[in-house]
DNA sequence: CGATGCATGTAAGCTGTTACATGATTGC
DNA sequence: GCAATCATGTAACAGCTTACATGCATCG
């Protein structure tokens, strides 16, 4: 059973969650979830359902009660089952630490402006990451303990994470200024 | 002057720090670091080097001191406004977010796995997190205050971000053994 | 004198993006 | 009736990966 891709894992997750859905709603879910670094575009959607069920992962039933021609999408037990696979591969280090943030990966090169300009861009940075807070709090809220757990258990993750980058961009800021070139 | 990709904006990073240097000692570096989405395979990295040359963002001088055929690269004038340009590019809200850990995409699917499942991988991830927080520790040590103040204070961001991920997983796994299905 | 590292590249393939194309349904 | 949204897809292209290919230098 061939391995998952990381937008194959999160596309078929939110087949499994929100069963039975439409290739758009997956679609439209991935756009919804803040922070994520897809565009969710239907170029890369469509084929890749078509492959997953081409695969037997998912299946789909023809929904011919209005004109649109909807396909509702279902997991299967194989797909359940790779997704399971999928999951359990973030025990890899080498998987775990394929992150990607476009904000530390300038930290690295912030030398490359002046003094002042540093500064400017830290706190106009520090501005977009309260807002950043404040859509991942409302995120949390939108889906509350009450609800789906794991849901609540990512958006409270997207929450702490958001606070990581703050203190640290106001950590970074606080040494900037001590710096002056 | 078109708008550099991620990829492009480190590679470019890199060569100012570390010019001259070859196009062999920016993959090696980009593949040094610690917890890089990129893989920094050579059939990336030449080709992109060649297009920045050739844009005339670098400049390359060959070195003919050895039989190697080695060019040194560095940045041009024009190659430092483009920089300087993707590095302010991450005051927008959108390239800010555009954030990925493979780690937070599957808590949304852990309910996929059995209770007992969801434990046993909640905790061999914390260990790995844990290496994870060592290795980033340690790429502090090896970039201290007294040397480059910017890749200081990217490492720091290594290690904030990997003590915000363990502190986030052991929120989730006390959470998670709370639940009970 | 052989393994490892330095150094540069190319070819095929996969995955994703943008932009386009089409048409039905729903709400004002 | 018209705009927005639902819904499915394709074509061209960009960007990155794996795997391959080549050859010099250095160290034991």
């Amino acid at each position: 059973m061939r391995k998952l891709g990381e937008l194959e894992g999160v596309a078929l997750g939110i087949v499994l969650k929100r069963q039975p859905c439409t290739a758009y709603a997956v679609r439209i879910e991935l756009k919804a979830s803040p922070s994520s670094h897809w565009r969710a575009s239907a170029g890369a959607i469509y084929p890749l359902l078509s492959r997953l069920e081409h695969e037997g992962l998912i299946q789909a039933t023809n929904d011919n009660s209005d004109g649109r021609g909807r396909r509702h999408l279902s997991i299967t037990r194989e797909g359940k089952k790779a997704l399971k696979a999928w999951i359990k591969a973030i025990a890899n280090p080498d998987r775990l630490s394929e992150i990607f943030d476009p904000l530390r990966s300038r930290m690295f090169f912030l030398g490359a402006l002046g003094h002042q300009e540093q500064i400017a861009l830290a706190e106009s940075v520090l501005e977009a990451l309260d807002l950043n807070l404040e859509n991942s709090q409302q995120y949390v809220r939108q889906n509350p303990a009450s609800g789906d757990f794991f849901e609540h258990l990512g958006a409270i993750g997207g929450v702490m994470n958001a606070e990581s980058r703050i203190k640290f961009l106001r950590e970074a800021l606080t040494q900037i200024r001590r710096h002056k070139t």
